[in-house]
DNA sequence: TTCTTTAATCGTATATTTGCGATATAAGAT
DNA sequence: ATCTTATATCGCAAATATACGATTAAAGAA
């Protein structure tokens, strides 16, 4: 592909971009919807509902939590993670900007 | 990587997954942007806005036909796209389904 | 200290995505 | 019929993502 373009979009729409693509992967959705189940779990409860191996689970949850969506803190041999919950109201409302807003001004007949 | 496990995965998670999916480009979030604020275009229009070939706007817009994100029907020689905007209702009740309701109920202090 | 448990990281194979030029297609204009 | 315009598709190269086993790291238990 020679080279990646993603610099030339405006901040926002890379941010909006990198959020979706944390959520673009089925494991992930998965492991948010156990994690906003239970408020907070360990990994090994994660890896124990998924059909992965502990190796795929972890980097899937070092994804979501370098894209902001989750929070993780060591405890002891374990890590405990929870849903950044600020993050997904910051991105409901960059998206709701950007297209709820103007959808309620335009929803004509199209195309 | 061997076998892709996405099959494994509820239908609603992966069909949330692929909505993000289609969301998870900055030039797609821009496509989506100028089209939310001209209602309808053709695509040489959105061409001259982003900084792409036209084969890969063309590739773009696909792929958000494809995910449901996007109507588009051949107007003579060209193509008029507008955004299709029952599918984001749909998935915006589907998101808030998952996570805003349990965000209510359980936002504690966590990890 | 050594053993066990839990999780992160490394290395690697494979699949998918991104991007572009070139080409094909389709319809209106000449 | 040929030319022009607008777009889709093909073929390819390079970058990323996905998945897992093996290894490493870190801390509590024996």
């Amino acid at each position: 592909m020679a080279i990646h373009k993603k610099e030339s979009f405006s901040q926002k729409e890379q941010d909006l971009a990198a959020f979706a693509k944390a959520l673009a992967h089925p494991a992930r959705i998965a492991i948010l919807k156990v994690l906003a189940q239970r408020n907070e779990c360990i990994c090994g409860q994660i890896v124990d509902i998924l059909p992965l191996a502990q190796s795929t689970v972890s980097q899937h949850l070092k994804e979501l939590k370098t894209a902001g969506l989750i929070n993780g803190t060591v405890d002891g041999p374990r890590s405990c993670y929870c849903i950044n919950w600020k993050a997904f109201d910051k991105f409901n409302e960059e998206f709701s900007f950007l297209f709820n807003k103007l959808k309620v001004q335009n929803e004509k007949a199209c195309c």
